[in-house]
DNA sequence: GTCTATATTCTGATAGAC
DNA sequence: GTCTATCAGAATATAGAC
């Protein structure tokens, strides 16, 4: 493709990046897609020569957003980490609030429903790509109860300790499911 | 008080019935205060002479669906359920779907972050209250790492099987959690 | 207290110049 | 492809009649 294109594409994916932070932080309908144009630098005018819709722009930025807190976790672990050393930096309270790598399965859990199918789809995706790397990449198709259970410490757990009012039972929440997950 | 002021108490409490079915089972930015006071049978001008504003309907709203919700969970169950009974109930199929006892715990998770103060010490306090419920209504202040642990399972788990687009999965999580919290 | 009517603001989406 | 300008609809909140 040519040098045209793929300035088109570089566009793209800066929209997608800054709606990934925005929605992840703020949820989908606090979100205006003037102010993701004006994240990425650009106007509204702009936006529906990349996207059809905000909805679609949302099922993308759901995956764009989870490769980056993705990157984030894992980046200082080893290539195989263990479920305890990805449950201690998921699971830390810079996380809770509002940090840098936030991780939209866990902020935007309860959005998710109330979204079309293909917004439910590239969550669900993504959720599944999660719980296999807690189950270490294994090939097997079945996720195990145990992995599942996981799973919910880790983004539930995570969700709760941040929608809760109160640093003390926020701290709580997050050692207690640590714990549960390494036991 | 006279007949008069007990008339706009039930008038009051219709209107929270509505808005806590209403908000539950779509949050609070898809719910209008039209669509709250058309279910309790009024017009949108009545609504400020019971309150100050939709946020404040919401910290009220989420009070009154979450003690609906746990009456509903609890009727059959005797009079100190255990952890394992109150599971089978809540992690049910029906209540993943849109079920008639919707736990606002559950539904609105993740959407309590985005509102104000009020709205969070509302959350905070029912979230705690099921955490009791869950420790046996114990005089206990400190709320232990298991209990705090089963709390994340039953509203974590029902949150991420409502979420997901795949019902298999969805089954599997809820059966995941259920025997976690027996375990 | 409840109604109708409206002020005001904001949003998603579109049209047309460059 | 990006811009400015605008449409059309919806929302919160308020004003005033009854």
């Amino acid at each position: 493709m040519g040098w045209k294109s793929e300035h088109k594409q570089q566009t793209k994916a800066r929209i997608l990046s800054a709606a990934g932070q925005l929605f992840t932080r703020l949820g989908y309908e606090r979100v205006s897609i003037d102010d993701v144009m004006a994240a990425a630098g650009l106007t509204r005018g702009a936006f529906y020569a990349h996207f059809g819709s905000k909805s679609e722009l949302y099922a993308e930025a759901i995956v764009t957003a989870a490769i980056r807190a993705r990157n984030l976790l894992l980046e200082p672990l080893s290539e195989s980490p263990s479920v305890d050393a990805i449950a201690a930096r998921y699971l830390s309270p810079e996380r809770a609030r509002d940090g840098d790598a936030r991780c939209p399965l866990a902020f935007l859990a309860t959005d998710i429903h109330q979204r079309d199918d293909q917004v439910r789809d590239a969550y669900t995706r993504v959720l599944k790509g999660f719980a296999r790397t807690l189950a270490g990449n294994t090939t097997a198709v079945e996720l195990s109860p145990q992995t599942l259970r996981q799973l919910v410490l880790l983004v539930g757990g995570l969700a709760l300790a941040r929608a809760v009012n109160d640093p003390a039972l926020s701290q709580c929440l997050l050692d207690a499911c640590r714990q549960g997950v390494n036991g």
